[in-house]
DNA sequence: ATATTGTATGAAACGCGTTTCAGAGCAAGA
DNA sequence: TCTTGCTCTGAAACGCGTTTCATACAATAT
């Protein structure tokens, strides 16, 4: 295959004038650029974008830090960032981590050897401290909230939004609110834990354990959450459920038992996914093809650490 | 940041050294690869990925095409792909085109500008002719019956599963069959297409284009497949419907319009995705992790095209 | 007529790690 | 003693495009 260097010589230039055709550079005769471009083409001429990756030290490629690919939350938020990416020539490498940290680890890794000019982390695993070692190697954008950390970030208040949700319920008269979570741990699992306990306190509501059902991140979990209900002497009356697929998949194993939504209990789903709007639950919008879109820019603009907080809005359907 | 001229400098010893302290090379001594590791350490070294990119010829990254990046279908293939990657040491690079030539065009150049080692194509919209014009920057895999296209594949034969599950819902005694597809086009809607006609060929049934529904590909759109259906005179008494998602969809939509699964109308999917098992959904398993195993397999062993057909498997259960 | 400014072009340095090749030193086998 | 074969090391070439700097000439301004 032909470089630059045969273009040069078969167009009787010197390899600089053949960079000025490639990359539009003004200065140069038209005869020149002519032959430049009838040289290229006729060798079928591509240039080895790993060397001007090197030359440039720039890779326009942006990494991407999901637990997993497949689940439509981050679906859409790398919608957004793709979207974006493609308005500003930059393509996205995933990185899927299944909460590993040593796979985080990795693609910060990636941003120190250069592989990849910025690096948006969508749930974070690696400690505070981690991160900060790296960011001095490019741009880290993350999706939660960062203050206060070295690094962008375009998030949800978690606690604001928890303690609305949960306000909404209590003022719809529910007092036995059980909520689902993915991870146990987690900026955000962390506010959302704060706000319910906080909640619980000022209306003088006991604690029960049984009440908080973690590890729910798909459809299918759903299930188990139903089947753990179902056992419970007491039960809550309202359940709030931070992923719509989760609420979804309550709310089809509830009709599968009889169980009737809202009057036996209230669901109340997070994020807005199409999937809410079909089974018409109530739900706390999160535009996440927007945060998408916003995460890219932040990554772009390596220059200035931001931080963006998204709000939420209420969407009252038929489930609470 | 220190390169590695530098280390070479600090710890007294030739860049060759250093670069073979960095790969695990033999020949070299206790005392040099010592000095050489201290002084890597002293400087935070950081081998600058692009500059093995170049001087390699290979990056160790592999192009993913996808329409959309937020289904469970390509999130599914996707795992299987980033599992394997892993394996091989490898990060995918993700390209969603939405359906647009371009966006695909702009991956098969990544390949040719050597960007990425090698691209998998999980649902393409180029001609063959066009592909065919970049295989020879790279392995080209494709997820779809490619044999006598000069890239490997791994497939599931659609015709074949599709007549299967026509004949499966014409053996439960449904004369009035309709189906479900995403795109019009595409090899896999053109092999569903004649595996329907010829099944009602077969049987002497009559076509009917209003059995019939493009465009489904996520579980909001089984919204509209149930509205078009319930305002037909004669409607079909069994769905074939291409994606487990969809198919919850028009389940869910049915139970809300009181039409009775699978009294009414039978349903079968697609997959055999999580969601599926939950609902009780029959479908046709494709197991897609891994396939996608498979093909990130293939892309690997860019030596050989091959080709390997996925068999299918019908699981029965509620909807039929 | 002279000083500026703009256009056009190429040599060479630069980004940086890998790999080939040549050579030196030393030990085991002939 | 001589050959063969390891072990160890580094100079230099290589992969390839970008960018800086110097230069040359034409055109406009003074």
């Amino acid at each position: 295959m032909a470089n630059i260097k045969d273009i040069a010589k078969m167009a009787g230039v010197s390899v600089t004038t053949v960079s000025r055709v490639i990359n539009n550079h003004p200065y140069v005769s038209a005869e020149k650029q002519e032959a430049v471009r009838r040289a290229m083409e006729l060798c079928n001429y591509q240039r080895n974008i790993n060397a001007v990756h090197l030359s440039k030290g720039k890779t326009f490629l942006v990494g991407v830090v999901v637990p997993f690919s497949n689940h439509p939350y981050f679906g859409l938020l790398i919608e957004g960032m793709a979207n974006e990416a493609l308005q500003h020539n930059y393509k996205l490498v995933l990185i899927q981590t299944n909460y590993e940290e040593n796979k985080e680890i990795e693609a910060l890794a990636m941003l120190k050897d250069k592989q990849i000019d910025a690096l948006i982390i969508c749930s974070r695993i690696c400690e505070w401290s981690v991160i900060g070692d790296f960011t001095q190697y490019g741009p880290i954008v993350l999706c939660e909230d960062a203050r206060g950390n070295n690094v962008s970030s375009t998030f949800v208040d978690h606690y604001k939004s928890f303690t609305a949700a949960l306000e909404y319920l209590y003022q719809k008269g529910h007092k036995k609110i059980g909520y689902t979570i993915g991870r146990k741990s987690g900026t955000n699992s962390a506010q959302r834990s704060k706000a319910y306990k906080d909640f619980l306190e000022k209306h003088g509501i006991p604690f029960n354990p049984h009440f908080i059902f973690p590890w729910c991140f798909n459809f299918e979990d759903g299930e188990l959450v139903v089947e753990r209900l179902v056992q419970l002497n007491d039960r809550p009356t309202a359940l709030l459920v931070t992923s719509d697929q989760v609420a979804a998949g309550i709310l089809t194993c509830c009709k599968d038992r009889n169980i009737f939504i809202p009057k036996d209990l209230a669901i109340m789903g997070f994020d807005n996914q199409p999937i809410s709007k079909v089974m018409r639950i109530t739900t706390l919008e999160i535009p996440l093809v927007e945060v998408g879109r916003k995460l890219f820019f932040q990554a772009m603009d390596g220059e200035n650490v931001t931080h963006e907080e998204i709000p939420v809005r209420l969407i009252e359907r038929d489930t609470v």
